[in-house]
DNA sequence: ACTAAATTTGCAATAATGTTGCAACTTTTA
DNA sequence: TAAAAGTTGCAACATTATTGCAAATTTAGT
């Protein structure tokens, strides 16, 4: 229907991963989105269509191949979306900063604003850092 | 038995809750505590001293009050901290660095550690700001 | 100190969320 | 097209969190 269904397709063989339905149909849904899902969106979305269980091992694959990340969370909810940068099989290198509007709650990566670095106190030794800045987002403002 | 004792109290008067053994105690592994705490590790220091549900409750309370802040984390555990600042109810102050150290996974708070602002792209406002720093921590180095 | 009112707690039931093993099915490889 | 590899759905189970309500505890007023 769109220009997407063959992008999946790339985007799982680029990564070794067999084309499956389920597989296409959650990465649309992350290509037609410009915000971040939960497994419960993607449920939301897909209804009846898979398994409940299905939809947790594919998160898990792509968070392992690279193809999604993982979102910080204050409420015990996971967040994943989508890797713009070239992300690795086991090693991702997002380093942006993720917006959450307090309107729509919509959680957006903001793919160009770079987290800061911060100094640390003595005998900290910094390895990998997360940013959530909360507010409103661009669309409801 | 040490000085929590009477400081448990006053930290629960001063904020018009009700002084009970469990919200005690409670607060007093906070207190005796350098780092954040999961509902888990809280119910494994405390035992079948009481039921699960009052331990919900009472971090909720906690929150609700300002005297405890969450910290957001990528896996899906809450945690929790002492608030340091002047929270107040319903509205934290909290405006610090988290550390997670890889090694002995303890999340503490870096209370001299300020966020940086960031500059968002046009239409964002920002509202407030969470940060978190993976690495060594002092112990482990 | 005693009592009534207000608050908190534990229990039981229920809900929501996530994990595992395994057989059936689908996709890939050759 | 057939065998091998990989994926899925199902069922069972585990963990985590929420709610209503009666009993117990704490607080406030005398
Ligand atoms: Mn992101
Ligand atoms: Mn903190
Ligand atoms: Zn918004
Ligand atoms: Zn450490």
């Amino acid at each position: 229907m769109d220009q997407h269904f063959t992008m999946t397709d790339d985007i799982l063989k680029k990564n070794k991963l067999s084309v499956t339905d389920g597989r296409k149909k959650i990465l649309s849904l992350f290509l037609a989105r410009d915000g971040a899902l939960a497994h419960a969106d993607i449920e939301k979305f897909t209804g009846e269509m898979f398994d409940r269980v299905t939809v947790y091992r594919t998160l898990q694959t792509f968070v392992e191949k690279g193809i999604v990340h993982l979102i910080p969370t204050t409420d015990n909810s996971i967040l994943y979306a989508l890797c713009k940068e070239n992300c690795e099989e086991g090693h991702h290198h997002d380093n942006h900063v993720h917006f959450i509007c307090d309107v729509c709650t919509k959680t957006i990566c903001l793919d160009d604003v770079t987290i800061p670095k911060v100094k640390l106190p003595k005998g900290f030794t910094p390895n990998h850092s997360e940013m959530m800045v909360n507010g409103v987002c661009s669309d409801c403002k």
